[in-house]
DNA sequence: TGTGAACAGTTGTTGAAAGAACTATTTTCC
DNA sequence: GGAAAATAGTTCTTTCAACAACTGTTCACA
């Protein structure tokens, strides 16, 4: 079933360089992703992290004083990190920071912000702020509001429900 | 100058989870397009292609039966790849791309998909098309139109001008 | 005509992602 | 109360991406 006929690419309709007009909006999304990535990419590189890292932090710096289990701290990363370990190795190294194995369970390792990955956060504030303004400034609130609907909606049937990143 | 106010956070506003509405409208973008991504990786995986390869294959064949020098066909892919080479090597190592050095300038290397690989991509066609349906077909065309304008204003101030990946 | 600049790719190294297999700890439940 | 299952992280290996330095080729122009 489902005869493999050869070229049926669906081109040279609405779609002249596309295989499809899904295709077309995946890889605008990826483009436009790409395009604002490399901002964030210039800006956290000079400081030797990666976005995930800053995002870590900064998940970590709204929990904090809390602590958090590392799935938990995994599980509200935006994109899906198998090698949290690694990652979180190479901040504690740098003192950003703290881990520590509680005993009422053993096996969860709690994380927690030290007060030298919240001064690095403070320091990079303004720097943050300044991205941000390039990245996407020239949006009007409205149309910023507009597009992360459109978004939210484009992988609403994708979104995995165990993964509470956002509110809700 | 520009003192480094602790906790000037700017949160507790609008954006409970957020440093910024620029901020929520990037992280939004990062993690629609890592949601979708995950089933091009999940489909291409299986063939041992990343989304990137697949594209390269995807515009070779378009071009077919022309040839794209090698940095042409970088400045095409959605993402710039500071890898070609290593990429092509790949690609070239499993007969699904030829690559040859003309006399009339021996410094360009051009590029063209083999036989095998555009059968490779006729055989990947139906799950292609598929997987499309699963990323995005619940949204209408209008809304997909509407998302496309959105994120091509929203990394317009962005786009290189060198950067021919799309119709101008 | 020949020297320096520009161009097109390649190579080498280092660091980080992917995925599977593994260890240790706690819970479940007969 | 003890084996089996579930949970929470870690480790291993292979692969991939980033960055810079390098080779070879052509062009500009004195």
């Amino acid at each position: 079933m489902a005869q493999a006929t050869p070229r049926n690419r669906r081109r040279g309709k609405q779609h002249p360089h596309f295989d499809s007009s899904v295709q077309e909006v995946f890889l605008q999304l990826w483009r436009t992703y790409d395009r604002l990535k490399s901002l964030e990419d210039e800006l956290f590189g000079q400081h030797q992290l990666s976005a995930q890292q800053y995002n870590a932090l900064r998940l970590l710096r709204s929990a904090h004083p809390e602590t958090l289990p590392t799935l938990a701290l995994g599980r509200r990363l935006i994109s899906r990190s198998p090698d949290m370990t690694r990652m979180l190795d190479r901040l504690e190294k740098r003192g950003l920071i703290r881990r520590e194995r509680r005993t009422e369970n053993r096996r969860v390792v709690e994380i927690s912000i030290t007060a030298a990955g919240r001064l690095l956060l403070d320091e990079l504030s303004d720097a943050v702020s300044d991205m941000h303004e390039r990245q996407l400034g020239h949006l009007s609130k409205a149309r910023q509001r507009q597009l992360i609907e459109l978004l939210k909606e484009a992988r609403q049937p994708l979104e995995d429900e165990t993964c509470d990143w956002l509110e809700g």
